[in-house]
DNA sequence: CAGGATCCTCTATGATACTG
DNA sequence: CAGTATCATAGAGGATCCTG
């Protein structure tokens, strides 16, 4: 066993080979959670419908997340040679897998995301007291 | 009712201040998980043992990743001002729920890295066939 | 419609030097 | 020791134009 990032009880994801490292690196993009999330949501859809419900995202970052999860099997992209062309995304079985999984992290957020706020305004106040003198 | 994200089925982070979209962006800083799984790890930890263990983090990056998880209260700051100064931080109650939540990414990644690794090899050996002629 | 290719601009981050 | 402040740079990402 050794040091190996591997063994179920030593995750530190110091070593970029741990997959829960490469794992943060997937889902820290922000635009990756966006489109499992928006997918996950409507289910199958286009790519149009996915570039007007995720606003703000170009279709440059669109595109290349796009491919960057078909790539890790997270969905599958259908290309229908119509007059138009359409092209369909879909979450597989295992961007299902990771959608709940991001629920997990969901489940956090309600259940702490207030203590948080409430510590950052504590944090906020003690550096600005609000005697302090603005620039 | 409505749309809100703070709805327990209706989670997608478009909404920027969907306290899951919030998460992600804690989280998906490169250097908070290292952070967060150090003190998992550790415990309670000097400012240079941490900048020790986490090889390859800046001066800056470091103290800035530790002001930020310090406002949001997910670790404590402790000077001691000894003839060296002396800093300790250590996770708080808060902080060890979120490491239990990243161990949840962490089984994810153990449990289905692989699958990943599979799609990457067959998606890239699709596009670049063996008979591909190098630039 | 669904992208590919470019250019250009910030921002995040690293390196360095200084301090209580 | 544990930072703060400043400068420099790479790379992410946006805007734009073009095409099957």
């Amino acid at each position: 066993m050794s040091t190996t990032t591997t063994d179920t009880n030593t995750f530190d994801a110091f070593d970029a080979s741990c997959p829960s490292r490469r794992l943060l690196d997937t889902i820290g993009d922000k635009w990756v959670s966006l489109v499992i999330a928006a997918l996950g949501t409507h289910g199958r859809m286009r790519y149009t419908e996915l570039s007007t419900k995720i606003s703000g995202v170009s279709q440059k970052m669109l595109t290349q997340t796009l491919r960057k999860l078909e790539r890790d099997g997270l969905l599958s992209r259908t290309v229908t040679p119509s007059v138009p062309i359409r092209t369909d995304y879909e979450l597989t079985p295992l961007g299902h897998s990771l959608l709940e999984t991001i629920c997990h992290l969901k489940a956090w957020a309600e259940a702490h995301m207030r203590d948080v706020d409430t510590a950052r305004e504590t944090y906020d106040q003690q550096r600005n007291p609000p005697g302090a003198v603005p620039l």
